[in-house]
DNA sequence: AAAGAGTAGGGTAATTGGGGCT
DNA sequence: TCTGTCCCAATTACCCTACTCT
């Protein structure tokens, strides 16, 4: 379910990930995260997909984590 | 509500414990400290968690604290 | 219209991932 | 069992200039 459409800048997905600007942009360019385009050709991208990408590495978790929300 | 917890490079980890970045990564994929993943395959740690590691703080959730020593 | 910040694009060096071995 | 070092392939970071957005 759709909660927000968000838009997030190519620096902001960076910092999120600690990566650089460009590295977000490669991501994009290789189809590995979705983005849109303004008319200028700058990107933007989605803040729930850049979200749950943060979620980390199922699998090579700590502990169980408490019941939380799901997505 | 997630703490927006400063995101650790390998290398960075490696620094902080004196020992090489391999030596991490087979942290990570022994599942004894948390990861996140890059889209592109590459590990970011949170530095929070690395923290509470260093620090000795056994009330980090390692689950592994055992006074098991042996070779 | 002008200026500043951010972004796109290309190219090159450094870091990282994975497996195997000392 | 755990760590460090070797290999190679992939990913990422920093250099530059030009264009876009505010």
């Amino acid at each position: 379910m759709e909660t927000e459409d968000r838009l997030l800048t190519p620096g902001e997905v960076a910092s999120l990930f600690r990566v650089d600007p460009k590295t977000v942009t490669r991501w994009a360019a290789a189809g590995r995260i979705g983005s849109i385009r303004t008319p200028g050709g700058h990107r933007r991208f989605r803040e729930s997909e850049v979200r749950a990408l943060l979620e980390g590495d199922p699998g090579a978790q700590t502990t169980f984590e408490s019941g939380n929300a799901q997505s």
